[in-house]
DNA sequence: TTAGGGTTAG
């Protein structure tokens, strides 16, 4: 009693600290375990092989199955699940198979969380077809489906661009005495949200409220982000004070979504306001997070801060990543920094960010902001990427200099490859062109327009 | 052990 208890104890100790990232910590807690005489068990292992997956990659998680067998352990259904988890979260679908075959082998046969998992797998991939054929599978199989078959269902649906399908599994389910949780809501709130069907979602949450559930954060924030996405700004606020009102916790990802959205339309003071109440929460602070704090100083030109929350990232032990990087650049640029911006820019291609579009297209901008038009169609000329946004920004910046039949040259290069320019972008090109003499221009050039749309339909 | 929300540019 007193050995099982203090392996129990050992486990406890082990999963918390692989569950803060802390693998080598967990290690040499289990050698000074088997020095003191509590042996790691099966719990102990699936516990590392889970992390394993996580934080290192698959084989390092398999690589603990055999650790296990030297122990003299024989791996168990949850062993086994735990890989698959692992394999499906880098959708490493052979993987997955071969552990089935491994599994079925080994005499340990899959249950229903195996097919769930593989289920995910083959939605992650975009395979919304086989994926349907494991669930076909499971509902008529021997293993009787978990809520959780369900969720994966639908939000596998939801994210292979069939949210209407997955509403009426939902409807489907319901009728049959299904009843669900709020994590189901919140997949179809999701969903809803991403196809833009606003109405809809709101009825979700409506239902939400009748069921006896109370929205979380997850819900609050897929919505909000929905109405600033949509650009429905007042909602959006009238929203965030109705959350405020009801003594709303925040969490991490909240505070983003609001203090991002502020930021977005020139509510910087609120945003500051937000990122105080962060920081009281004592919030554990993560690389979007960071990210949003950088953009919010970066919009309000307070560099000295920003770069004091970067020097914070690095003493943390954490790495800046492309959001960090174009945040920057294109702070430096609006605030007509464009020596800083280069040298960032310089900066970020030595670290290995050697592809950033955004980054480019933001710098691109603040050339032409500052009059360099003459640089920013040299760097256009060397990207080996470019978009909408490379293009529509460098047409209206053409046209504010009244370069109209340069940005006319641009425009068509852009429709020509099939790609979308902003509307008020055209309107620039073709007006000016009209008001500056060349109305003959601006016929011929609208009729360009149009064909080069239908050819690239 | 599985599923849901957050950060960048015209």
């Amino acid at each position: 009693m007193g050995r099982r208890l203090s392996t129990r104890l050992f486990n406890v100790c082990i999963a918390s600290l692989c569950k803060a990232h802390k693998l080598e910590k967990a290690e040499s807690v289990i050698i000074d375990g088997i020095r003191l005489g509590v042996l790691p068990d099966v719990v102990t292992y699936n516990i590392l092989i889970d992390a394993y997956c996580r934080f290192i990659g698959f084989d390092a998680g398999y690589s603990i199955l055999h650790r296990m067998r030297e122990a003299g352990l024989t791996p168990d259904i949850i062993s086994y699940n735990s890989l698959l988890a692992g394999a499906t979260r880098n959708c490493q679908i052979d993987q997955s198979l071969d552990l089935f075959d491994e599994m079925i082998q080994r005499g340990i046969p899959p249950d229903v969380w195996s097919y769930n998992t593989l289920m995910h797998c083959f939605f992650k991939l975009g395979k919304p077809d086989v994926a349907n054929k494991v669930f076909k599978d499971i509902i008529l199989g021997e293993h009787s489906p978990s809520t959780a078959t369900f969720n994966i269902m639908m939000n596998g649906l939801c994210k292979n661009g069939y949210t209407y399908n997955a509403l009426m599994l939902f409807r489907n389910l319901q009728r049959h005495g299904f009843e669900p949780g709020l994590v189901t809501y919140n997949i179809l709130v999701t969903g809803l949200c991403k196809i833009g069907r606003l109405g809809s979602a709101r009825r979700i949450l409506k239902e939400i409220g009748e069921s006896g559930h109370i929205p979380n954060a997850i819900t609050y924030t897929t919505v909000l982000k929905c109405f600033f996405r949509k650009k429905k700004f007042l909602e959006g606020l009238e929203l965030l004070s109705e959350m405020k009102s009801k003594g709303y916790t925040y969490d991490g990802f909240a505070y983003c979504t609001v203090i991002g959205a502020l930021v977005k339309i020139g509510k910087v003071k609120e945003a500051a306001e937000y990122m105080m109440d962060m920081m009281k929460t004592g919030i554990e602070l993560d690389m979007v997070t960071y990210n949003t704090l950088i953009n919010m100083y970066c919009k309000t030109g307070e560099f000295e801060e920003a770069y004091k929350l970067l020097d914070e990232i690095e003493k943390k032990g954490l790495e800046c990543d492309r959001y960090t990087h174009t945040i920057m650049i294109d702070g430096l640029c609006k605030a007509g920094n464009i020596e800083g911006a280069a040298q960032h820019l310089k900066y970020m291609n030595m670290l290995g960010f050697d592809s950033n579009l955004v980054a480019l297209n933001c710098f691109v901008d603040g050339l032409c902001k500052v009059g360099q038009t003459d640089d920013a169609m040299k760097v256009y000329k060397s990207m080996e990427v470019r978009d909408s946004f490379t293009y529509s920004s460098l047409v209206q910046n053409l046209c504010r200099e009244r370069r109209y039949h340069s940005a006319a040259k641009l425009l068509l290069s852009c429709l020509r490859s099939g790609m979308k320019i902003l509307k008020s972008a055209q309107r620039a090109v073709l007006l000016g062109l009209r008001h500056s003499g060349f109305p003959g221009e601006a016929k011929k050039l609208k009729s360009k327009i149009r064909i080069a749309r239908i050819l690239s339909h």
